[in-house]
DNA sequence: CCTATCTATGCACCAAGTTGCATATGAACT
DNA sequence: AGTTCATATGCAACTTGGTGCATAGATAGG
């Protein structure tokens, strides 16, 4: 379960709050990861339940008392356990997908809508995903520091699958398309 | 919630019994899909409980009953108002990314382990989808009906997906290899 | 006053996915 | 006989993700 190891990362490189984490979710996300501050703090509770991070309550003037939790040997040995397995492929599932396989039944011209909606958020995320590397990764990645380059990596790999996928779409239509003029 | 969804497009297509389905999930998961069969016999049953399927019980000589179901209705207008919904996007998390995110905690060594390890799922995974294409879809995409089309299309995206990764792979080796060399 | 936002945390329930286990018959192989 | 595989179906428990709702204090704006 991943949730897990990457907040077992994120406290790892810095003591933190499930606040924090929260909105250093919000932002990461963006690329590759997804996850509420439900469960986040559910996630935290019981990773310091299993002894794998732990926690200092601090009180606040005007706000309210936060939690710092930081991680303890344990975790730091759970998560090279973690990182060193081999890991499973992940679960790529688009219902826009089905959406296709089931086209001539659910109509092409209906088919065509929706992935003229789908191109749209895709672009969205596109644009998004440029502005962080426009705002964080200008310099070449041979003069990042070694943890900058595996973090312009994943934001490689999420500019790239984008660009593909409008590609894809673009087909796409021209396909439906064609037909379109046929019938 | 999509399998709901596929599996009403499959017994649209055709009435089936829930070890067809299965089977043509083994095939289709190869594409962009995953389930079980408990998964699968849960919501055959919750659909026909809703009326958006029904079933025939058939007795059978030498092999065990089976149920075949077929779509009512009910569950074509149920299909047809999911499908022109808008989707929201898929989640899209590789646990990969995690490694990648806290490589230098990790370690890079073991971070290029890793990916090899995933490069080499990825390319079994596209051989796969370029064995299916040869084997099914020999014939110009202009002159496939229009249904073949559609499943074709998914197929596209399959083939693009991996291939940008494997890009996406190689680059990333080259990025962390260099680094290695400096250290 | 009320509403909205921010900081900060959390309970509860449901949905969807995963894993283990099960029944039963028949055929083929050791 | 036991094992394996195929056909065919299903229960149960747990995990992981998603959504709704909540508490509390402070500040700013209508």
């Amino acid at each position: 379960m991943s949730l897990k190891h990457l907040i077992l990362a994120l406290v790892a490189q810095k003591p933190s709050t499930g606040y924090e984490i929260t909105h250093e979710f919000d932002a990461v996300s963006s690329f590759f990861w997804r996850a509420t501050h439900q469960q986040i703090y559910r996630e935290l509770a019981a990773l310091a339940e299993d002894g794998l991070l732990r926690f200092k309550a601090v009180e606040q003037k005007s706000k309210p008392d936060k939690k710092v939790y930081s991680i303890t040997a344990k975790g730091r040995k759970a998560f090279a356990a973690w990182f060193a397995e081999a890991g499973s492929p992940p679960r790529q599932t688009d219902p826009l997908m089905i959406k296709f396989f089931s086209g001539e039944l659910g109509g092409i011209d209906e088919l065509r809508n929706q992935l003229r909606l789908a191109r749209a958020a895709h672009e969205a995320r596109l644009k998004r995903l440029e502005a962080v590397e426009a705002e964080h990764y200008g310099e070449p990645v041979a003069e990042m520091p070694r943890w900058k380059q595996c973090i312009y990596l994943t934001l490689q790999l999420g500019l790239a699958r984008e660009r593909v996928w409008l590609e894809w779409a673009d087909m796409s239509d021209r396909v439906l398309a064609k037909g379109a003029r046929r019938s």
